[in-house]
DNA sequence: TTCAAATAATAGTATTACTATCATAAATAA
DNA sequence: TTATTTATGATAGTAATACTATTATTTGAA
């Protein structure tokens, strides 16, 4: 038997649902592979079809234009990414032990994940440190965020707030943390290896220095 | 007599020094307004000319392209910052109190300065907020670091991690925590008014919450 | 006054970001 | 089985973007 997660995405971010098809499957494959190598601004959908060999206008059929694609890779990455922390935090008890595990989650690449044949996590993370804020800094950010865009990152954000309250249900900011910690785990990567004097680590392989940070950050300010 | 506060820009980010000439202010005045109005993407250099009232080939003659103006712009509100950040804590003894003060600077539009004529700040710092990390989350941020696009940045967070070591000199990650502040303060704000459910925070004119937050957060952390 | 530098005016090119049309192949329903 | 919808492929075309180049005109410093 073969299992396969499947990430529920919004539905208006594209014009036909590219899970269901072959062609949407290697749209996706390959655009994740083109922005990783290329950056999402000289990424282009005549470049994309190229790559897949099939026509700009049979890509344009699935999505409006590069920018809700962008926004449909970086969602299902949060969908993914929020999928891990439930699932890899379901048998802790203690939240402290939780909090931690989430941590090192937001601030590791994981390994290409078998059960989603057409994504690789590991590019997929590298494109959400360099590109992942682009989703939502538009001047269009306020209609995205009413076609509900930005719910998988408002779902995780919101489960990494509830245990820093589980943590310590007094703590007064637990969305504001959330959100810094996670955008704090992305920024520090991509400053560790383009502009080192702008964090205090050495470049590594594994992420330890990131983490003891934002370990240290996190439980410093909820005690 | 007239004071002008002149804040010195790296020379290989234009072509001709827009501090200089009329046309040159005129870039830097009308490029500050239409980035604010219309956002990154959907400013052109077209465009530009059109409000200033000149032809394309003159703002090419200035800047290379409108990434360059952009690293320019931001740049120039680093420089500006840090003046700020040396200016209001030149008095203070106390590093605490100090700290404070540069939080609050770092999290709160300043009033349009008018030492500088052509800049007008408070959009400067709207622009700072949603377009200022595109800067250098590009492909070429390697190249551009060498040329030291970057330095005001940089010297900025020095600053403030020289602060944070003065209140207290055995903390371990003053860059990170620095370069952590500087990018929180800004993002909370955009999630403030844009994304609102990413933080703990009302919309509201001053900024008081995220001051909050972030003292509660760098005062907890460095004890 | 003269000569160099800056600007204006205009034109042109390759690429991007699309939209439209029509033919064909594959899946499906009558 | 044929008829018909549906997805894809192939091709063309357009407006805007991101430039470069050329020439003429103005300005301002020696």
């Amino acid at each position: 038997m073969r299992l396969e997660v499947q990430i529920k995405m919004n539905e208006s971010l594209y014009l036909r649902d590219p899970e269901q098809s072959e062609l949407g499957k290697n749209i996706i494959k390959y655009s994740i592979q083109l922005i990783h190598e290329k950056g999402f601004e000289a990424f282009t959908f005549k470049k994309l079809a190229e790559a897949i060999g099939t026509t700009e206008a049979g890509v344009y059929r699935y999505f409006e234009n590069k920018h809700k694609l962008l926004v449909y890779i970086i969602s299902w990455y949060w969908g993914w990414l929020e999928f891990q922390v439930i699932y890899q935090t379901k048998n802790i008890s203690d939240p402290t032990t939780k909090l931690k595990q989430v941590i090192q989650l937001l601030s590791t690449s994981v390994e290409d994940d078998i059960m989603t044949a057409h994504v690789d996590e590991s590019l997929l993370y590298q494109i959400l440190i360099s590109e992942g804020s682009k989703a939502y800094l538009t001047k269009h950010v306020e209609q995205d965020n009413k076609q509900q865009y930005f719910k998988p990152y408002k779902d995780l954000c919101n489960a990494v707030g509830n245990i820093i309250l589980e943590c310590n249900p007094t703590y007064k900011y637990p969305h504001s943390l959330a959100s810094t910690i996670i955008e704090s785990a992305h920024l520090q990567n991509f400053f560790m290896y383009n502009l080192p004097s702008l964090t205090d680590f050495k470049k590594s392989k594994n992420n330890t220095q990131i983490i003891n940070f934002l370990n240290d950050l996190v439980f410093r300010s909820i005690q």
